[in-house]
DNA sequence: GTCTATATCAGGATAGAC
DNA sequence: GTCTATCCTGATATAGAC
């Protein structure tokens, strides 16, 4: 049985999909619709205008990302079972850093479409101010998220000191991603940046 | 008097503002004609279609940019002689080469202009296989110039190495200036960060 | 809640005169 | 080379039946 909020959940699985696909531009209700099996009518009846599907995408991807970098804690709903995705049993603190920033540079479908998506977003909300909050708050929380694990890693450093690398790492990993989905820099090579990005951030971190 | 080659300069210059303005997803054929002060028929005469002033206008970003990056060569035409702008001197190579990184965080008008639309091009070019060639080409432009640049600082060190910081850095210059350019990073912030990156990266390519 | 059908309109593109 | 006028497609959004 396929409730409306089931509905709307997968119009908004769809909406990622085909933003991913075409970007936060190239979104046509239409296409949507055809992606999600239902009528444009009803998008517009769940989601007001095109600009409300944005913003409830951006959320609902914000929401999703979170999930993975962390683990998916057991306060969400425990939805999308048929994937459990890594095992993410606890690794060392060092790895884990790793981890949550290499998620980002990996050509898994899921992983692709959220950091397409998510890239888009970010662009999109240098014109569009309503996207900003928003964007302001993920960013906020993943920069908060990587400074937590440099403290794991290096629990003598001053937060304000990770602080910084976190907003450095993580700035550099948007960079990164771009020129990866861009097709401008290879997978590998984009990934092998990153790892040794944090090995100077860990050794700056530890010899101040 | 205005020749021909005078408006179709004239013409990418709006370009660049309207991209600035509304981004390339935003830009309207009317609204750049408005801008430029001629017809829209003139616009297809001169780049055939919206597709085309996209391409002119990126080649034109990125000679600008170039220019102004480097100083300058007298290679180039003499064009836009109204604004010197900065003496640029020559300064050591460590200040030279936070010049060259800093020169994209800044508020000055024609900057934010470039830096705007040059990362509206990077997201665009993830959907439009069309752009990528530019890209990547100015991309590899930018990345060897601050490879150069670190290699006069650290002229011991070995060009890969050189390379991959010049990477590294280049590519968290583009995250950073997108977070600021969204309005999530305050500008005098973004320029702390790169600053203290570029000491890191001196430092490792010292101390290796 | 969901669909079919359609109104509406913005914006890319062209014809043809000058 | 440049303009005025206009066509026409493609995309958002709504009306109204079920």
């Amino acid at each position: 049985m396929t409730t409306a909020s089931d509905r709307r959940t997968a119009i908004l699985e769809s909406a990622a999909r085909v933003i991913a696909r075409r970007g936060v531009r190239g979104l046509r209700v239409e296409e949507l619709a055809a992606e999600a099996g239902v009528s444009t009518a009803l998008i517009y009846y769940h989601f007001k205008d095109r600009a409300g599907v944005l913003r409830r995408t951006l959320e609902f991807i914000n929401d999703r990302a979170e999930r993975y970098t962390t683990g998916g804690e057991p306060g969400a709903e425990p939805q999308e079972s048929p994937k459990p995705r890594e095992p993410l049993e606890p690794l060392e603190p060092r790895q884990e850093l790793e981890r949550a920033l290499l998620l980002e540079l990996q050509d898994d479908e899921l992983v692709r479409e959220n950091s397409t998506a998510w890239g888009e977003l970010r662009a999109s909300a240098v014109f569009e101010p309503d996207l900003r909050h928003d964007l302001a708050k993920a960013s906020l929380t993943w920069v908060q998220a990587v400074a937590d694990l440099l403290g794991q890693v290096q629990p003598m450093a001053p937060a304000g000191t990770l602080a910084l690398a976190a907003e450095r790492l993580t700035a550099l990993l948007e960079g990164l991603s771009m020129r990866w989905l861009s097709g401008i820099l290879p997978l590998a090579h984009a990934r092998a940046l990153m790892r040794e990005a944090i090995a100077v951030e860990l050794e700056r971190l530890e010899h101040p």
